[in-house]
RNA sequence: GGGCGGAUAGCUCAGCGGGAGAGCAUCGGCUUUACACGCCGGGAGCCAAGGGUUCAAACCCCUUUCUGCCCACCA
């Protein structure tokens, strides 16, 4: 009686084997081995996503390796981190105290940050009880270094050794600025989301002389309170006149001048002349520098219109746009309008906000020579990007890079080791706390206000979480790092500057690969969002979720009520009978295989449906297995001799899977492991050795100890080889199987620490491949037989083989019964057909085959299917004769490709005499 | 505007120089003592269009058409 339960149930089995290797301590083995080092950098997880499929995916992907490489002996290391700052962390806390009523500023910024650890270590248990689900090994205790400790030490020092490079400087420059954040952000913060319809609006500036106007168009019409001069081309002949010469401003004393600048002003462009804000465009801002124009800020912090605007001033810049146009068009200024795409920057965390170019006073990272050093590394090859498409993008963001604003004017994050002088009004840049002002000497220090952007600190994350600044054994160990795993997403936030800091500061790259996933959408190919609802949540795949369940989570995102309707219809239709329960294996397994490299993954719950269904296969097949061993089965130490086909053929099988499953790893086509796996066991383990040793089973030790034997020893050695090789990839199954069957005593007491197999070279055996290979088509042959004339399974058939090739005869001669057995069929082999009328000839490549089938011969529907395939291997033939007969094939092409086609010409025309045959006694019967 | 992909069976995709593949879906037949979360069998594709390179092209090159994504300061 087997102790395996008669069905797969992932949840019964998860929890426990998770408990076993977490007490037994397997996932922080890296003391335990003196083999190499193998590190993962994984990613800070997102903390905004509802859905955390990408973050599922990294998961497991990173554990699927780790897996497999401890298996291999490898000393491995997760170097996990959370997210220590940023604006998404610092919104879900003020969103909170809105709700109570309150906001950061009336409590305070200790009190602010209180709150956020709070809300951290909430979340910080979502993301550990998801990872535990995956089964996934990440060493989350490394989260000790906390903002107080060693990460904030690493950030200060970095910070403070790049200032007195001159890489870190302060300066007033033209920022991005997000009304709804309140703060600066990087460049790669804002997104340009679809171009908008807007419009060129134009109106005239008046020349104080009075001798006429000067017409410009604007997409801003506000921003003509910034206004400190109207450009023109220097050869432009309409304005010459007018260089040097002021305008009035239409709302304001100021009267600003008309310059001529050939770098802004563009003749073919509008009117050839352009208004300037230095204060509010990136281009103006240039051009008031080369110029030497005023810089004026009209904003508020918050996006209003400040007190350089007049009575305008209070107003959002569109209420402001829109009374601009009013007021010029009243004093008859206006110049018509013409309608403009254009694509806003919008805040990447508040999209329904255009984020705003302000001048302000900033820190900013000048990363010119620091990116030059990291696009060396991957050009000389010290850090491989996969997939190499990467790597052209890496390529070009780094060669145009600009200097990244780094300071934020929030609360959650590292703060700026920056102090200024109440006297001097100078700074001093410190890594502890300074007590005197480096420049007077003053006591009257305060520090700066700002925290840095979140990816600063993360950029050090493969040296700082080893302990860097102190030289620890775990640094000297672990850097560089073997592998970065993470979508692409983030291959300029984190992975690029991530290369900067590190090769800086280390000498040496951070890690020696870049794997780049793809990211994960619904199976429509649409990007998975709370509002479409059609996010999956993978603790809902794993444990299942009812339509209840699902409208419950989506009535939790807070969606205004239309969006909800809508969200809630579109996941009706998605999953109109809510997520079965997959399990964590059937999810890692569909991630895994969905690794290909392209760049969007459509995630298919119908997919992991079918992996679950595999994962039932393997436990039907151990429960065979254990059924066949029965009580006292001593395991074979190394693979049992093949003494028949059938063994011969499945061990060969499977180190041709092994073969390619390593290939597959070392290659990281995971894609390609999943694959070969699940077709070995299911398509040849499965469907055929298990089925052809059946008979040698059922007989009984009794019957043929010896044949009993080693059918037990092989099945034994390829289901337990099979386990290992699948256990990075589902890990929970493969433990609860492998430690239900019998194991020796010098095995390790978990699957999870046991060696990885390894392809058996000598099992390879092309000649069994090539008999078990005609045994099969036999066997199909008499079965489609069998299925085209509906004769019911129990009807005995009858039927003769003739082989084309002699050398198959007397290994098919043995495994007569074998092929009688499956085929349930008295089948004979023959030197000569002698073709009976009540007789169905059919031509497979290794012979030809007569089934008796008494006079049932559908004739015509028998001529159409030889007509078909007569016509295709006609076609064939007179390609491999078209390539033959042509001379520079055989001189060019390689010998065995040549040797290949002639083998298979003469087998095309083998079964053409063959299915001539056929149809010529189809005829007749006609 | 620049860059990177994708277009292969009804759907989701793999293959990326030598005879078109998988899963799901579909159709037909099976209560065969591991498994109906199953077994057996079948149908289904001018591999987007056109040109080129090659002995040989779904695969390499060029052009076109759709289609994603990323980057970009243009009034």
């Amino acid at each position: 009686m087997s102790p395996l339960a008669s069905a797969f149930e992932p949840a019964q089995i998860e929890d426990k084997w998770y408990k076993f290797w977490e007490e037994k301590g397997y996932f922080h083995a890296e003391e335990k081995s003196d083999k190499p080092p193998y590190c993962i950098v994984i990613p800070p997880p997102n903390v905004t996503g509802a859905l955390h499929m990408g973050h599922a995916l990294t998961l497991t992907i990173q554990d699927l390796l780790i897996r497999y490489k401890r298996m291999c002996g490898y000393n491995t290391l997760w170097l996990p981190g959370t997210d220590h700052a940023g604006i998404a962390t610092q919104m879900v806390v003020e969103r909170q105290l809105a709700k109570e009523g309150t906001n950061r500023h009336e409590i305070g910024r200790e009190k602010f940050v209180e709150r956020v650890w709070e809300w951290k270590k909430k979340y910080g248990n979502r993301i550990k009880e998801q990872q535990k689900r995956l089964g996934a090994s990440v060493d989350w205790e490394r989260e000790r270094f906390t903002m107080d400790e060693g990460l904030s030490r690493a950030v200060r020092e970095v910070f403070v050794k790049l200032y007195e490079e001159g890489l870190i400087f302060r300066d007033t420059r033209l920022i991005n600025w997000c009304t709804s954040c309140q703060s600066a952000l990087s460049d790669l913060e804002v997104d340009r989301e679809e171009p908008e319809k807007g419009e060129l609006w134009s109106f005239a500036y008046q020349l104080v002389d009075g001798s006429g106007e000067i017409v410009v168009a604007t997409t801003r019409p506000e921003t003509i309170f910034g206004d400190t001069a109207v450009c023109v081309h220097p050869d432009d002949e309409r304005y010459k006149a007018m260089i040097g010469k002021l305008v009035q401003h239409p709302f304001l004393k100021r009267q600003i001048p008309i310059i001529a600048d050939p770098e802004l002003a563009d003749m073919e462009l509008g009117t050839g002349a352009v208004k300037v804000t230095p204060a509010h465009d990136p281009n103006d801002f240039a051009c008031g520098k080369r110029n030497n124009l005023e810089f004026i800020n009209i904003l508020n912090p918050d996006g209003t219109l400040n007190e350089e605007c007049g009575d305008f001033a209070g107003l959002t810049t569109v209420k402001a746009r829109q009374r601009v146009k009013d007021e010029l068009e009243a004093r008859g200024l206006a110049r018509g309008s013409k309608e403009h795409i254009y694509a806003p920057g919008r805040c990447q965390r508040h999209p329904k906000t255009v984020v705003e170019p302000m001048i302000s006073t900033q820190w900013f990272v000048n990363t010119e020579s620091l990116a030059r050093e990291a696009l060396k590394a991957v050009e000389e090859g010290k850090t491989e990007i996969i997939p190499a498409e990467w790597v052209k993008t890496y390529y070009h963001w780094l060669e145009n890079i600009q200097p990244w604003c780094i300071s934020r004017q929030l609360w959650w994050g590292h703060r700026i080791p920056a102090w200024y002088c109440d006297d001097c009004h100078k700074e001093t840049v410190a890594v502890e706390a300074p007590t005197a002002c480096k420049h007077c000497g003053s006591h009257n220090l305060h520090q700066d206000e700002d925290v840095l952007d979140t990816w600063f600190s993360s950029a050090l994350w493969p040296f700082s979480t080893l302990g860097w600044p102190e030289n620890t054994q775990l640094l000297k160990t672990f850097y560089p790092t073997s592998v970065l795993e993470t979508g692409y997403d983030i291959l300029f936030f984190w992975v690029a500057r991530m290369m900067m800091m590190g090769i800086h500061f280390m000498g040496d790259v951070p890690f020696k690969q870049v794997l780049l996933h793809a990211m994960v959408r619904d199976e429509r190919g649409k990007k998975m969002s709370k509002a479409t609802g059609n996010v999956i949540d993978p603790l809902d795949v794993i444990d299942g979720s009812d339509l209840d369940n699902l409208y419950h989570k989506l009535e939790g995102y807070n969606l205004p009520p239309a969006e909800l309707k809508r969200a809630k219809a579109a996941q009706e239709q998605l999953f109109p009978e809510g997520i079965p329960a997959c399990g964590a294996d059937a999810m890692r397994f569909t991630l895994a295989a969905y690794t290909a490299q392209t760049k969007d993954i459509h995630l298919s719950i119908k997919r992991i449906e079918g992996y679950r269904k595999f994962g039932n296969k393997i436990w039907q097949l151990t429960r065979f297995l254990l059924n066949t061993l029965g009580e006292n089965y001593t395991p074979v130490t190394s693979a049992p001799e093949p003494k028949t086909l059938p063994a011969k053929w499945i061990l060969s099988r499977l180190s041709n899977m092994l073969k390619v499953v390593a290939a597959g790893m070392d290659e990281v086509k995971i894609s390609e492991v999943t694959m070969a796996i699940y077709q070995f066991i299911w398509n040849e383990l499965c469907d055929w050795y298990v089925e052809t040793i059946k008979p040698v089973i059922q007989a009984g030790e009794a019957a043929d100890p010896e044949a009993f034997k080693n059918a037990q020893d092989t099945l034994y050695y390829v289901v337990e080889t099979a386990l290992r090789t699948l256990h990075p990839i589902m890990p929970f199954i493969t433990e609860e199987l492998w430690q239900n069957i019998p194991r020796r005593a010098d095995m390790p007491e978990s699957i999870m620490i046991s060696p990885y197999p390894v392809a058996a070279e000598h099992l390879i055996d092309s000649a069994a491949e090539e008999q078990f290979g005609a045994l099969m088509q036999i066997v199909t042959a008499i079965r489609a037989v069998r299925s085209d004339y509906t004769i019911s399974p129990k009807v005995r058939l009858s039927a003769k083989v003739r082989l084309s090739k002699a050398n198959l005869a007397a290994a098919l001669n043995e495994q007569v019964s074998s092929i009688m057995r499956l085929s349930n069929a008295d089948v004979t082999f023959v030197d000569e057909l002698h073709h009976e009328s009540g007789n169905l000839a059919i031509v497979v490549n290794c012979g030809e085959i007569s089934v008796s089938l008494a006079g049932l011969i559908n004739v015509e529907a028998e001529k159409a299917k030889v007509d078909k395939e007569l016509t295709k291997l006609e076609k064939d033939i007179a390609r491999f004769n078209g390539k033959l007969s042509n001379p520079s094939f055989k001189d060019r092409a390689p010998a065995e490709v040549v040797a290949a086609e002639e083998t298979k010409l003469a087998e095309a025309l083998e079964m053409k005499k063959g299915l001539e045959a056929s149809l010529k006694r189809l005829n007749e019967l006609a």
